[in-house]
DNA sequence: GCCGTTTTCGGCCCGACTGTTTTCAGTCG
């Protein structure tokens, strides 16, 4: 069972004790232990199963009553708390509290007062005009409400990485029209690189807000202001996407930087440290009594509580304060570390570009080596190469490399691995290349164990150096296929076979926190593009961001390697 | 409900915006 279930139960509990008018500290302990387990890497079932509930306990934010719903839910599917509380909040009545403006308050209120218990009746009610009159509610808040709803419709969650950054720059370049404009830098889960991006957050420093505010609303892609304050601003753009604004003074950008960078556990742990030492930490410094005593930067930040720089994409509470304590943080892989893309498709199969116009690319980006490795026989949908095909591809490559100066290109491909774990091509065929990718591209919907041994059989055999997209997700669109990737690794590290992280925004395959368990199992990882043309090449800034969440640095990825090495290698 | 080199009991992060209020509750991040 995913840990992510798990965490989805005790995000659904904290609501329902929300709703229930529980303790608000036992609330947020059911909200902390969700989180913590969410972005626990290693399987919550098999920790159980491994070592009960007491090893259950050693997760952060686990004590034992939740070891005990964790155990109940494994054991019998159900947590008996859990299915006592839908009794009172059925799951129709608490799809209400995910419309934005409506909390527990206003949603038990309005099943009180008018047996309100759907979204459906929430509308009706709503547009009939029976919700003003009752407790705090008038004109607007009713008029919110139906805002919230039409919200939900047309929202469409979170965004990919990319589709974020894109607007992220969109709208920093809009803002910069604005004069006396101190800094602006987009924070939140964008910053931290996150492979999914819910909402926009944009930090700007200023003097002055007013016209800032006034300007930020007015960005053309803007559909609805839901809010527009002195100091902070929110819109809906037209794709769906909320964009959150907050201008704070020059002197505050470090404390507002790691403010709305987050995460928020992240924050909750720095100001808490704060409390201990009698410090209060929040977007404008660090406060001793009245007395500002850091916030310019957000090094400051972190040295007034004895830490180094904590990178932002490690700023999710999963162990970095520990080891910024320690002054373990890893030193983290740059793209500028990055000297080749090793996984890249050609004409010859299903890329657009040719190989020469690749390569000039790759020689742009400061590369020493590129590998073609396209398509094989079994993947007929992206027009995969016989052998013979591919060995006479082989030679065209030959051509253009002795023309071409300045870069090296390696001839590969990406071999398919059929169901029962073989190859499509024969040890002959590969032997002549210079580096063998294998994949699945074929029957996703294998049972987790065959799964794992067929693509643990193809990591055994000798000529295969690279596993590509390690899992098959596509992200928002396609699950990944049921594979046991910890025992997938952990062949990969006896057999010396390295896992790529698939650097297209759609895939981040390997995702972050399977990276840092590759790392501790010793196995390198490729960080490639995948590219099908040339601009593609540039998509290993995602890579490397992902790379730098899965703590990785440059000895623990194969691609940093100068030409000469990486051939040793392999 | 969790957690502890100031605690095994008594704490638990902090502030902005909105709308409906006569001083603040609810919601959000």
């Amino acid at each position: 069972m995913e840990n992510e279930k798990f965490a989805q139960i005790f995000l659904e509990l904290a609501s329902l004790l929300e709703l229930a008018e529980d303790n608000p500290f036992k609330i947020r302990a059911y909200g902390k232990a969700a989180q913590s387990i969410e972005s626990f890497s290693g399987s919550i079932e098999d920790i159980y199963k491994k070592g009960g509930l007491k090893a259950l306990q050693e997760i952060p934010g686990v004590g034992q009553h939740i070891a005990e719903k964790i155990e109940e839910y494994i054991l019998t599917n159900k947590v008996s708390a859990r299915e006592k509380l839908l009794k009172q909040f059925p799951p129709k009545f608490l799809e209400l509290l995910t419309i934005q403006g409506m909390g527990p308050k206003t949603a038990v209120m309005l099943r009180k007062k008018i047996g309100i218990d759907s979204v459906d009746k929430l509308a009706k009610a709503a547009k009939a005009g029976k919700l003003k009159g009752l407790a705090g509610m008038g004109e607007k808040k009713e008029q919110n409400i139906l805002r919230g709803i039409e919200l939900k419709e047309k929202s469409r969650g979170r965004f990919l990485l990319s589709e974020a950054t894109d607007y992220a720059h969109a709208l920093v370049e809009w803002l910069q029209k604005v004069k006396d404009i101190d800094k602006i830098m987009p924070a939140g889960s964008l910053r931290r690189g996150c492979e999914t991006v819910g909402d926009l957050d944009i930090l700007v420093t200023a003097k002055s807000s007013k016209k800032i505010m006034d300007h930020f609303v007015k960005f053309p892609e803007v559909a609805e202001v839901l809010a527009k304050g002195e100091t902070k601003s929110s819109v809906v753009l037209k794709n769906g996407m909320q964009a959150d604004i907050r201008v704070v003074p020059p002197a505050s950008f470090g404390a507002a930087a790691h403010y709305f960078t987050g995460s928020k556990q992240h924050n909750i742990h720095l100001r808490e440290l704060g409390v201990k030492k009698g410090l209060k930490v929040n977007e404008y410094g660090i406060f001793k009594g009245k007395n500002k005593i850091a916030g310019k930067t957000e090094e400051e930040m972190f040295k007034t509580f004895g830490f180094p720089f904590i990178p932002p994409e490690l700023r999710e509470n999963r162990g970095e304060w520990e080891a910024a304590q320690k002054n373990k943080l890893p030193k983290l892989i740059e793209l500028k570390d990055i000297k080749g893309d090793l996984h890249i498709h050609s004409p010859a199969t299903d890329g657009t570009d040719p190989i020469e116009k690749i390569a000039k690319v790759a020689k742009k980006l400061g590369y020493e080596y590129i590998a073609i490795t396209d398509h094989t026989e079994s993947t007929r949908v992206a027009g995969g190469l016989t052998e013979k095909e591919m060995l006479k591809h082989f030679e065209e490559i030959d051509k253009i490399n002795s023309k071409i100066k300045g870069i090296t290109i390696l001839k590969g491909a990406e071999v398919d691995i059929l169901p029962d774990g073989t190859l499509d091509y024969s040890n002959e065929v590969l032997k002549e290349m210079d580096i063998v990718l294998a994949a699945v591209h074929s029957r996703f919907k294998m049972p987790e164990k065959e799964m794992t041994d067929r693509i643990c059989k193809a990591l055994k055999n000798k000529y295969v150096k690279i596993l590509t997209h390690p899992t098959g997700r596509l992200i928002g669109e396609r699950e990944p296929y049921a594979v046991n990737l910890e025992k997938v690794l952990k062949v990969a590290a006896d057999t010396g076979t390295h896992i790529e992280l698939n650097a297209n925004p759609h895939r981040l395959d390997l995702n972050d926190i399977y990276c840092h368990k590759a790392k501790e199992l010793g196995v390198k990882v490729v960080i490639a593009t995948d590219a099908h043309n040339a601009d593609s090449l540039y998509l290993m800034y995602f890579g490397v961001i992902t790379a730098r969440r899965g703590w990785l640095e440059k000895k623990d990825v194969l691609n940093t390697l100068p030409l000469k090495n990486l051939l040793n290698l392999l």
